[in-house]
DNA sequence: GAGTAGCTGTGAAATATGTAACAGCAAATA
DNA sequence: TATTTGCTGTTACATATTTCACAGCTACTC
């Protein structure tokens, strides 16, 4: 199995790999990609392990070869299908942010509760009444949920999300929500990050 | 020195307790408070000792006390003042929710690039011209950025953030971004955070 | 073809992070 | 007042993650 951090880094080394890099770049080396990814080279290395990818001692890295291995990981068979609960700013600026970028995610549907926006496309993506959830989500095939609604409903949301058959969510809402271990669940609290950052920026003098 | 993971569950313990109990809830438990915020009891007793705060082996914590104790640390003497650059979809979702939230980080000023949205309140904050950035930092004492640029800009915009004296940059450009060290840097990919999660979700029968 | 240079893959060490377990204590009970 | 109960603070342990350091390899040089 490979590690939390480790996933995330190599979704990383493949968008620098694909999207970043001078065209026509052919092969890099280890200090090259870690530079750009800001990782040390060492670590760089052990992540491609992970996935049981190698490179040559004289040429390094492949960049399409290792991007495609790197797909093979992350990607699966095909592209999860992904649900967004919750239209507002922010839901609205995940959906087209996600949706803009070439991505291996399907966001397939969107939901809810206020009735100038379900029915309607935002932001390129149809918007279905919060009603519909677990009939779409079973429709549709969807894998994958990303939760900004308000806190009062988070936990309801995620308990039918689940119920539906979700098996991994990314939540945004300051509230820890409680769902089976079956169910992946990644939480972003936007406050949280920037007391972190406001901390950490004032206390620096005695890091080190 | 606070371990990054210990200040940002600190942030969560605080908002739990002030704004998601019972009204009226005086003293609690660790282990109760531990399971609103979805961690260990063990684990909690332990951020605590972190922040040299002491509970009665026979009431538990006193719920007002503790949240100053997690001020105390959080906050410093005076709350951070926060710019975001980057009106876009992102960018004002991050403004109305921070704000939106009792918080005790002050966002004081947004930049943008785009003449529609400078000069004017945008999402409860003044919007004002990138070229004004250096100086509006100096006046307005701000510490902490975020950056929800273009990818193309990010660097750039960051290390003038840094020279007019940010110390702290929340990071939602999925660039990894080269800063001094003694600037503090908490990078947010959204897209990677949605792969990951749908790794996870897909390979979660494996797991266990 | 012997030597050099510069890279990779990986075991071993170092560090960071989370968990378990328990001594000690204050109130409640008898 | 002796005993029990149920919690905290903390140490010792376990696990996860990162870094170090080096053997081994391939191309290149002389």
């Amino acid at each position: 199995m490979i590690s939390d951090r480790t996933v995330e880094r190599l979704s990383l080394y493949r968008w620098l790999l694909e999207m970043r890099l001078e065209p026509g770049t052919l092969n890099m080396y280890s200090h090259q990609l870690a530079a750009m990814a800001c990782v040390s080279p060492a670590q760089l290395r052990r992540d491609l392990m992970a996935i049981g990818y190698s490179g040559s001692s004289t040429s390094g890295y492949l960049v399409k070869d290792l991007a495609k291995s790197i797909g093979a990981v992350l990607d699966g068979d095909e592209p999860s299908r992904v649900a967004l609960v919750g239209m507002g700013n922010l839901g609205r600026a995940i959906v087209s942010f996600v949706r803009g970028r070439k991505s291996y995610l399907h966001v397939v549907a969107t939901f809810d509760t206020d009735g100038y926006k379900t029915g309607r496309v935002i932001s390129g993506c149809r918007c279905y009444s919060q009603d519909l959830m677990e009939e779409i989500i079973k429709k549709e095939k969807i894998t994958v949920a990303v939760i900004t609604v308000p806190c009062a409903v988070a936990q309801k949301v995620a308990e039918r999300l689940v119920a539906a058959g979700v098996k991994g969510i990314l939540n945004y809402v300051p509230v820890p929500l409680k769902v089976p271990d079956h169910v992946y669940l990644e939480n972003r609290d936007v406050t949280a990050a920037l007391e972190k950052v406001a901390y950490f920026a004032r206390s620096d003098k005695e890091r080190k």
